[in-house]
DNA sequence: CCTACCGATCGGTAGG
DNA sequence: CCTACCGATCGGTAGG
């Protein structure tokens, strides 16, 4: 998994990375997307923010929609990624989750890859249903991570309850971060990441660590 | 506060429901909103979902945009209203805090009001920026209660670190579920609640409760 | 990748 | 509240 806009989806001769137009009309695309909305934002938006004209971004991609597709899959392959590496390096549950929230927080917020992150959370739903589909099964894969280690903790007796339920409510509070955070403010990804692990690890360890 | 569609915002003979069609333009148009969005939202759909013609919802609202204002007023109203009167009859901070979270949830999520809601909390970018500021107003005071019962909790030493960062979660943790709730589903709004409540309160005195 | 353009759709209006 | 319609915009295409 993961490409994130290097190169000819198709196979043509990666090699040849002389002025990587599709990759920057995806990332354009994502961009324009992630702050106006998919229905809001403009093929000649695209094109311009590209230095092309209106009819050009066709050359590159069959239609808006499918402009759409290939941000939203390259946007859960960066999550995907990011979180599985996290959670590898971490064999103990509690140490693991926090580390996928680390890791999903950053991808979602970080400068690079904010864009596709915060489409495919937020833009899916004008996918047509084969394509929804599509990225319907690289969620559920990633969501099996998470499904995963929950169970886990609830298994240690960390967490109490309903595991699917707190996966979702878990994935929410942090897919919301994608609407209030500002790069620049004075809270940090990392600084949301451990907020939100000291909400919901009462975290004995910690508090009489040595 | 509070008005949900019940008749004309201006001064108007409110003794004449005889067909409030206002009222029906804007459950429509929330409705719509909340489905496919309000820039995928035409006025013709608003319009066939309440059996006029195409130029007719014009007659009612001067814009589209006035339509998603109207809709996003309603939406934080009753949000506010609802979380208001759970809030006001709990004075236990820990008890308060789950009946604002239960309220919360059902504002959001019951078939009454849900697109409204729902409106307000993913649709307001679209709002230009007086009519932003507007609603911003609105949500500002309704955050207001969640800070006020967070800081209580904090200082009871029940939650721990940044109440500004807990309350966007939180608050996250709930908006979010629009997105994946499903009205006939296993799982209840007073399940959800219920849940979010096991997950960030640790809550000794309900498990040692005699 | 550009020029030139088409067909459809859409928000909104006039006039009743 | 309807009929009829306008001006603008938009996704997409042809032909180079």
């Amino acid at each position: 998994m993961g490409s994130l806009t290097e190169a000819p989806a198709t196979g043509a001769s990666p090699a040849e990375d002389a002025g990587n137009r599709r990759g920057d009309i995806l990332r354009a695309a994502g961009k324009l997307f992630r702050e106006k909305g998919y229905k809001a934002t403009t093929i000649r938006d695209i094109a311009a923010a590209v230095n092309m004209r209106s009819g050009s971004p066709f050359y590159h991609f069959k239609t808006k929609h499918d402009m759409l597709l290939a941000v939203a899959i390259d946007g859960i392959a960066a999550i995907h990624d990011a979180v599985v590496a996290a959670a590898q390096a971490e064999p103990e549950p509690r140490s693991r989750f926090r580390a996928m929230i680390h890791a999903h927080l950053d991808a979602l917020l970080n400068p690079e890859g904010r864009d596709f992150a915060a489409v495919v959370i937020r833009e899916c739903g004008f996918l047509d249903p084969e394509a929804w589909a599509q990225v319907q099964t690289h969620k559920d894969s990633y969501e099996v991570l998470w499904s995963r280690t929950l169970d886990e903790l609830a298994a240690a007796g960390i967490l109490k309850g309903d595991m699917h339920i707190t996966r979702l409510l878990l994935l929410g509070a942090m897919n919301w971060s994608t609407h209030w955070y500002h790069p620049g403010g004075s809270r940090s990804p990392e600084d949301i990441a451990r907020q939100l692990c000291a909400l919901v690890l009462s975290d004995e360890k910690a508090r009489y660590k040595k």
